[in-house]
DNA sequence: CAAACATACATAAGTTTCTTATACATAACA
DNA sequence: TGTTATGTATAAGAAACTTATGTATGTTTG
């Protein structure tokens, strides 16, 4: 994997806009459509992907229902009222990151 | 402060980046010129700023210059050679990501 | 048909990067 | 004379991550 260090901090964003535009997702479908969108270029670990979901429900941001799927669990999560406020937070936050970084990397665009 | 969780990661490459950029530079005039040009938005701080700038010079990608205006101390910091050819990296790095952001973001984008 | 790969979740140990707090020193300003 | 600005530094702790491992089922392939 070569997801550079930039990537940090930014995975519960990734995550909270994915449900908000998918509805509900689980686990691994997250980390499919992230590689799928990026086109291979972030793979998010497990290890990073299941400690942030049990991190955002236990904020009280999502909600889980377990199901099974051709004998398999699957957790899916959606965003609660509380975690779609949030969102709307967060998302905001990334655009101004993105812009301050754009204005940091090309100061030709300064004004 | 109001940093978000975001910036976490790019630092190294803000720091390389206007270094690149301004030829030489010691570490508070980077506080302030970040703080400039993000109109206030980032605040860099010592604690994260100085063993940064120690960790590229052991890396190798710094070189110091200690000088002494006005009686006060300044340690200017400019690319070395290697550290010149890593800046193209990050920021080919840094590009990558914002791309991939964005269409995280704004799958509209996303062809 | 056995091994590898894909699907699906989980956690523990260790690393890195940051925040927060503190420290030292000089200069300017109110 | 106390606060703010300039200037560098480090230590303790928090947070987010990587890496490794574990469990379990289904599918594909040599």
């Amino acid at each position: 994997m070569k997801n550079s260090q930039l990537y940090k901090g930014s995975l519960n964003t990734i995550i909270m806009k994915l449900l908000e535009e998918n509805g509900k997702m689980y686990g691994y479908e997250i980390t499919q459509k992230v590689k799928a969108i990026t086109q291979g270029e972030l793979n998010i670990t497990e290890g990073a992907l299941y400690p942030a979901l049990h991190k955002l429900e236990a904020e009280g941001f999502l909600d889980v229902e377990i199901e099974k799927i051709d004998n398999r669990m699957r957790k899916y999560y959606k965003l609660t009222e509380s975690g779609e406020k949030e969102t709307v937070n967060r998302l905001s936050e990334l655009e101004d990151f993105i812009r301050n970084m754009q204005s940091l990397v090309n100061p030709k665009l300064e004004f």
